[in-house]
DNA sequence: TTTTTTATTAATGATATGTTAACCTTAATG
DNA sequence: CATTAAGGTTAACATATCATTAATAAAAAA
């Protein structure tokens, strides 16, 4: 599954060069303007990566990143500093608001994108085909596999189990699970989800999946 | 738990200045002067992260990169490429032979340091029950780990525990527990805290929540 | 001893979640 | 164009677990 990268830049030359080489190289993109329209845009796109300048207007980099760190739902994504901004300060400064890369403009696209390859390899889910697991899940053929039996789930249900399969042992809230599976805006019951993962359940048995009452789903493998 | 670093360099003087820094970060570190040597001693140190050096006698910091992607055990521990070569090849070479940050030298102290905790950041939650601690929390997960044994704790209990854990040693008032766990606006009866406690105590062990009569209750590692 | 604070237990109550079935959509099919 | 089927959602109700209280015991302090 191709990757998203949220690209925030005041620039539009900028923005649009990015643009080009990201989806030259497959990555889905999305772009901002400043830090408030990154934050308006990235609840919706829920990007796996955020591009980010820092100087802006109306909401600067550093503020931006801090923002992201605040929200629950965003506050796990990636986030590069991509910058002309060469001091040490500030690089430092980037770093401590929780970034997780500060990249020094002008960069070759090249250099770039290695970059990008490093930072999202890391998010990876790494416990694929760990031999004694028996619950694994295929993205491309939206096919959950359990003891090597293949299973073809209804979208919703794929999505909402391929979500808590991206990190298992880690538990997602009522609130973030509506936000990635079904998005920001859509509001549905509050037994939409109970119901959707009564059927992966009856599905795919009782044991992966747990609740932690007044905190919501994980799996357990 | 402070991490583990290992660092790998040919020169003696720059082991020891990145050693001294680290150390005095509350790093834990273990020095290698080339490929070989790095494979083997991490293979028992198993750090989590490494500094490695680029141009190295014996075995160069690509090979060692591509050599520890390729171990079994070492394969998931972070990798920054450190090295004077600046030039984009290099950089390019080193990100995709598995490197999860390339950085350039001359670099001051304190903005390696940045980089450094910025890579470590992402892998904080993982949880090594090594050595003598017996009781970890994991916020992601909502669970306590005993002696490596995983435990699903209910809310409260678990945000009381998380609360004494977070400072272990320090005594927590009934006022203060109260006030983060319930919310300043909640009012509760006198006993509920005692019967969360002591239900913490029945799952966890009496040894490790301390009451101070006419105080409070810490947390006793 | 008396008083105050905490421990313990069981019972109660609250509420989040589980469950079922019906009801919409939508898209495929005749 | 009507019909069907599947997925998705909702509503109503059941259940279970957790949180809280109340009553009593124990322990520490005054």
């Amino acid at each position: 599954m191709s990757k998203k990268i949220l690209i925030v830049d005041d620039e539009k030359d900028i923005l649009e060069l990015l643009d080009y080489h990201l989806i030259k190289e497959g990555y889905k993109t999305m772009k901002a303007s400043n830090g408030k329209e990154a934050l308006k845009v990235a609840k919706d796109f829920l990007p796996d990566l955020v591009l980010l300048d820092l100087m802006m207007p109306e909401m600067d980099g550093i503020e931006t990143c801090l923002e992201f760190r605040e929200n629950k739902i965003l506050k796990d994504c990636l986030i590069a500093i991509l910058t002309a901004r060469a001091e040490d300060y500030s690089q430092i400064a980037g770093l401590n608001a929780g970034a997780d890369d500060y990249i020094n403009k002008p960069i070759k696209p090249r250099v770039l994108l290695s970059r990008i390859k490093a930072l999202l390899r890391r998010t990876e889910s790494k416990v694929k085909n760990d031999s004694n697991v028996e619950l694994e899940i295929d993205t491309e053929k939206y096919v959950a596999i359990l003891k090597g039996e293949e299973m073809l789930l209804p979208k919703k249900e794929f999505e909402l189990l391929a979500l808590l399969f991206s990190k298992p042992g880690k538990v997602f809230t009522r609130e973030v699970i509506l936000a990635r599976v079904w998005g920001d805006d859509i509001i549905v019951g509050d037994r939409t989800i109970d119901v959707h993962i009564r059927k992966l359940r009856e599905k795919i048995g009782n044991q992966y999946i747990k609740t932690v009452k007044g905190v919501g789903y994980k799996l357990k493998l």
